[in-house]
DNA sequence: GCCTGGTTTCCTGATT
DNA sequence: AAATCAGGAAACCAGG
C-alpha cells in the first residue's frame, strides 16, 4: 500500500527536471559512485604506477572481477602510458576485462577535462574526488549500472567463483558489498553531486553533515530505480534510514521533518575526507 | 542448508 | 487531513 499520491510525485519530478525530462537521469547519480572511487587527481594522465594499480583494484572490486588470474604484469605502467593504450591494447592486455577498463579510463580522461572546465563548483581540493564525470559512454537516460555492460559480472563462471584478490593492501580491507551501493551512500552521493541532482536533497549544515530531503518521493523513486523496484516510496526508504540510527551511520535530528544527519560511521561525506 | 547484513514491506500509533 | 516519524515484526535476497 503506497501512501504516495501520484500528483505529489509528479510535482516533485516536474518541478525538478522540467516537463521535457520528467524522470530524473539516474545515470547522473550512478556515475557519482564510480567517479568518487578513483584517485583524487582525476586526470589519469598524471597517475603514478601506484595509482594505476589502485585504479585497477577499484575496477576489479566494482565489477567483481576475479583478480586471481588478472595479468597485472601487463599494467606495470604509469598514467601517461595507460592513457595512450587503444581499445585493442586493453583487450590484448586484459582480455575480457579490457572492455571494462577501456570504458573506465575513457570516462576518467573525459572526467578530468570536464572537471577543469566547470568552474562553478568551487570545489576544494579535498572535495574534488566527488566531482561528477559526464556519462559520455552511455546513452543519456540509461542507468549507468556496470553490470549491464559487463556480462562476466552478472554470470561468473564456475571456475572463477568470486572475488579473489591476487593481492591486497593491509589497509584496504574492503568488505564485499553484494548489493552494490548502500542506501546511505546513495544519499551521500546525491549530496556530493548537487549540480547534477537539482533540488533532491540539500545540505542544511555541510560541516555537521545535516541534510534535508526536498523531494522525498523523487529520491525514493530514484532509489527504487537503482534497485529495480518500482514500488519504492519515501515511507519505505525512511524506514531503512531509521535503521541507520542504531548503527550510527545516521543521527536523529529531532523535531525537523525530512532532516537527517550523518553519524560517526558514515564515511566520505566530509569535505576534508 | 544455515546464517548474516541490509534492506523491503507492512503495520500501529504518535507527532507535526 | 495528510505527511512524516518511530520502531516492531517478518520477509526477502545474495553472499559467505
Amino acid at each position: 500500500m503506497s501512501v504516495t499520491s501520484s500528483s505529489t510525485l509528479d510535482s516533485q519530478l516536474t518541478s525538478s527536471w522540467g516537463p521535457s525530462n520528467s524522470y530524473p537521469d539516474v545515470s547522473m547519480v550512478m556515475s557519482g559512485y564510480t567517479s568518487r572511487l578513483w584517485p583524487r587527481d582525476s586526470q589519469p594522465q598524471f597517475w603514478t604506477k601506484f595509482q594505476v594499480w589502485e585504479w585497477l583494484q577499484q575496477v576489479m572490486d566494482m565489477h567483481q572481477i576475479d583478480a586471481s588470474n588478472f595479468p597485472f604484469q601487463n599494467f606495470d605502467i604509469d598514467g601517461h602510458q595507460l592513457c595512450s593504450l587503444s581499445y585493442q591494447d586493453f583487450i590484448r592486455a586484459a582480455g575480457s576485462a579490457g572492455h571494462i577498463l577501456f570504458h573506465s579510463i575513457t570516462e576518467l580522461k573525459w572526467g578530468g577535462q570536464y572537471h577543469v572546465d566547470i568552474g562553478q563548483l568551487d570545489l576544494k581540493p579535498e572535495y574534488d574526488f566527488s566531482c561528477p564525470f559526464p556519462d559520455v559512454n552511455y546513452p543519456s537516460g540509461d542507468i549507468y549500472d556496470p553490470s549491464i555492460h559487463v556480462a562476466p559480472v552478472a554470470s561468473p563462471t564456475p571456475s572463477s567463483p568470486d572475488i579473489k584478490r591476487s593481492f591486497s593492501r593491509p589497509h584496504q580491507v574492503k568488505k564485499h558489498n553484494p548489493r552494490g551501493t548502500h542506501l546511505w551512500e546513495f544519499i551521500r552521493d546525491i549530496l556530493l553531486n548537487p549540480e547534477r541532482n537539482p533540488g533532491l536533497i540539500k545540505w542544511e549544515d555541510r560541516t555537521e553533515g545535516v541534510f534535508r530531503f526536498l523531494k522525498s518521493e523523487a529520491v525514493a523513486q530514484l532509489w527504487g530505480k537503482k534497485k529495480n523496484n518500482s514500488s519504492m516510496t519515501y515511507e519505505k526508504l525512511s524506514r531503512a534510514m531509521r535503521y541507520y540510527y542504531k548503527r550510527e551511520i545516521l543521527e536523529r535530528v529531532d523535531g525537523r521533518r525530512l532532516v537527517y544527519k550523518f553519524g560517526r560511521n558514515a564515511r566520505g561525506w566530509r569535505e576534508s575526507e
